[in-house]
DNA sequence: ATGGCTGGTAGAACCAGA
């Protein structure tokens, strides 16, 4: 018998100024497992009642006042959660559990780093790259079959930003942090399910600024978000979009969900 | 090739995102 799941990460930018377009996702997509990154919220002011009312009775929260936080969300029984403290100085930017069939889920908010891409100038830029360092230990050990998703905050291949040239010293594409990013990838074999089901270089963006007049039009994305896999789980992820159009729904984020659908 | 935007929280000529 084949079990197929539908696992969806996104940055949602509050979940509760988002809650509407966040009910909308779930009625049209029915995904089981939902996570949520930038909630924005302390775990005691979390909406839960909309989540339950529309039969996701299952929540693991790792929120904070202001920034951050992170959720996950699911019509499945979710066990042995845990926070893991990647950053180093309280932040939430994790939250993970296990799924019935065995399978870990970690949800990840890596963060941004700021303006300049110098440690020395810049210490968020610094606390970005020992991110990636504490990760690649964790990666190093893991031993179980996991799937890894979340906001990275960077934009790997050429095709993963609108302009390659232009953005190269611009924090998300800096080559000191694809460096990070593939050497936590190898420390387990990490899958990048993203680009295995869309390969390079087809255009692939999950984020689109604010600021453009009109996002769509000029395109000025990047692929900041992610979905990986260990690699025995790799032949199970058999479909993955980005869903641009939730870019366009009312009091939108600036990220698009990105929808993976495994047959385990 | 940045930023003209956005949210939270405070009550900002704020901070953070990326």
């Amino acid at each position: 018998m084949t079990d197929s799941l539908k696992i969806v990460s996104w940055n949602i930018n509050s979940v509760r100024a988002r809650i509407d377009i966040v009910e909308r996702f779930l009625r049209e997509e029915a995904p089981d497992v939902l996570c949520l990154q930038e909630t924005k919220v302390r775990n005691e002011q979390f909406p839960e009642g909309a989540f339950r009312q529309l039969g996701y009775n299952h929540l693991v929260l790792n929120g904070q006042p202001m920034h951050h936080g992170v959720a996950i969300i699911s019509r499945l029984p979710l066990h042995k959660d845990e926070r893991f403290d990647w950053q180093a100085n309280g932040e939430a930017r994790h939250v993970g559990a296990v799924l019935p069939n065995g399978v870990r889920i970690e949800n990840v908010y890596i963060p941004a780093g700021g303006e300049i891409a110098d440690r020395e100038a810049n210490p968020k830029f610094g606390q970005k790259l020992d991110f990636f360092g504490r990760m690649t230990e964790w990666s190093e050990s893991l031993k179980e079959p996991t799937i890894l998703l979340g906001d990275f905050n960077v934009a790997p291949l050429a095709a993963d930003v609108w302009n390659h040239k232009a953005l190269l010293k611009v924090v998300s594409h800096t080559q000191i942090e694809i460096d990070h990013l593939y050497k936590m990838r190898d420390a387990h074999g990490w899958v990048d399910i993203g680009r295995k089901l869309i390969p390079d270089p087809e255009r692939l963006f999950t984020w689109w600024s604010y600021r453009a007049k009109d996002w769509r039009a000029s395109d000025k994305g990047r692929r900041l978000d992610h979905v990986w896999v260990s690699p025995e789980l790799e032949d199970k992820a058999v479909g993955h979009i980005v869903l641009e159009d939730a870019r366009s729904w009312g009091k939108p984020s600036d990220h698009a969900p990105l929808i993976t659908e495994f047959k385990f």
